[in-house]
DNA sequence: ATCAAGGTTTTGATAACTCAAAATGTGCTA
DNA sequence: TAGCACATTTTGAGTTATCAAAACCTTGAT
């Protein structure tokens, strides 16, 4: 068949975002939360799911959920690869605002031929990573995915570098903005308190930072390297 | 009803500029001609424009043809503006080539967000015309639309600029570009010869450059200003 | 082992867009 | 003014993507 269309498209995104999500490796991705992550009914999904299975682009099983062939996966990653490079795109050349950005990748995505992502590929040189720390597949499809901690999970009192933000709510990602979160700051977790879903932030400049476990968890860092002051 | 869908902002279009095309005003385009530009069958035109008309975007007129009204023409010349601007823009700031600009843009006009052309119209500087000489409507839908003389219909021995290219095809464009014929240059008509079917261009370095009849009406121009040299 | 509760699939419809080919209208020519 | 050539519309059908609701599995709890 020939191209696929955005549809297609938008399906083998989310199975590949619902697969890279699940902490456990091999697992298929269950129909209902395909067909949330969609927007679209649950019959819908099925339906669609069984049409990407006909041309063997995703492994489907009736009752269970689904999961992306190499074919598949490399599609997925491609749209990933003109979304991303979009996003970053949006946000260095035309000054957009990183909050901004994602909903307006999400129809470029599907409009934007190679050409043009090959040359905002190189005009922005080549880069790994996209506005919210997220990797960039290269043009055959194939992407780092290192594995974070997050503001949650990492020793308190470390140096850390706040390195990817899982959450493309526009509104979160404003909070994140004003509150000096954005990727590439210094933070260190000075405590974490699970009663009070609280986790207190320093920034480099010590300010006291305030957020919610769950907010915390979207937060992820690497530890800071060493660094003379 | 909601948005329009690109295949509707596709239909305004076409009509738009096939109303512009025809030198007399106030003429219906005619299914057949329209279809053609689409690239659709006859009875798909009919149908589509029919429904257009429900929505009260076109005055359609059986077996005459159709015709804009004034919400159609608007939403037509915003689908312009928006199609020019990015043309602009791919060339100008992603570096993309005059020849393969229109197709992209084509895309991505049906994409792009309000806000994205405005930011684009602002990087830009406002501009009042595209790479090739088409001007730009601005947010109104509102647009100069000066009528020019041709290389055909130009005075033989003044001096001109070639102001605007009507003709988006790659190949022509690539050899107007090979050629140094790109919108401002400075030319002059030295002869014509409608039975050869030629036409003789010297450009400002007096380098002949010979063009048919056919391509030389495409190409627009406008009296050159008196100027120093 | 059975059943209820869940999610999943099927079914029957709809909307938007398209085509091929039959039917129809229009206007020019003789 | 009769009729032909040509453009236009209609008809019947297909594709893709969707939904609501009925029917159906699977699983965990009793």
């Amino acid at each position: 068949m020939g191209l696929p269309s955005s549809t297609v498209e938008n399906y083998l995104k989310a199975i590949y975002q619902a697969e890279a999500a699940q902490r456990e490796e091999r697992r298929l991705v269950p129909m209902g939360s395909l067909a949330g992550a969609l927007g679209v009914a649950p019959g819908t999904a099925t339906t669609m799911v069984k049409a990407l299975a006909e041309s063997g682009l995703v492994a489907y099983e009736p009752y269970a959920g689904v999961r992306l062939t190499p074919a598949g996966r490399k599609l997925a990653a491609l749209v990933l690869r003109r979304h991303r490079l979009m996003e970053l795109f949006l946000v260095k050349v035309v000054g957009m605002s990183w909050a901004e950005v994602h909903d307006e990748a999400e129809r470029l995505e599907h409009a934007a031929s190679d050409r043009l992502i090959d040359r905002i590929d190189a005009m922005l040189g080549r880069p790994s990573t996209d506005p919210h720390g997220d990797p960039i597949p290269d043009s055959t499809g194939s992407m780092a995915n290192p594995k974070y901690q997050t503001l949650v999970t990492c020793p308190v009192g470390a140096p850390v570098v706040l390195t990817r933000v899982i959450d493309q709510d526009s509104a979160f990602l404003r909070f994140l903005e004003s509150s000096g979160l954005t990727p590439g700051r210094d933070l260190r977790v000075e405590s974490r308190d699970t009663a009070a879903d609280q986790v207190l932030v320093r920034d480099r400049r010590d300010r006291r930072i305030r957020i919610g476990m769950r907010a915390a968890a979207k937060l992820q860092v690497t530890p800071a390297e060493r660094r003379s002051q």
